[in-house]
DNA sequence: AATCATTCGGGTAATTCGGGGG
DNA sequence: GCTGTCCGAATTACCCGAATGA
């Protein structure tokens, strides 16, 4: 059962991970130069990136101190 | 022993290809176009890609950051 | 034979890339 | 240091009708 399966990615356009982090699509592709986004090329040149990833890294904004 | 295609050749159709890379069908066929990926033809005129091909291409493009 | 989804083609908008400067 | 914006060039996405595939 050693199948080297490479499970369907679900990738996402740079556009569509600016939208979930609020911030302009060209600051997604310096998270990606600076190491801090992996990121899957097209054979254009074009990045698109890992939804597990990018999930995960929204999901662990839980250290915000609650100074309401 | 004798070389004789061992491996049986997977192939893909183009919206196949186009979901491993999150791009449209046509963008697929581009690159079939600029030969940056080999296609095999039906009789009719439809193409089909190499899944070893392509998955090599998925594969390669990762930048890491390993203390360069 | 007939239906339905996909893939031809082309042509035209919309994104993205890269660098540079605020 | 980090982000948003401007530029030109390149890549990609969506439009159509017609043909192929299953």
């Amino acid at each position: 059962m050693s199948a080297r399966q490479t499970e369907p990615e679900v990738l996402l356009t740079p556009s569509e991970v600016a939208a979930m982090f609020r911030v302009d699509p060209k600051t997604v592709t310096r998270w990606a130069k600076a190491g801090k986004l992996s990121a899957v090329r097209t054979l254009g040149g074009h990045r698109r990136y890992r939804e597990a990833e990018v999930r995960g890294l929204l999901d662990v904004p839980q250290q915000r101190v609650l100074g309401v």
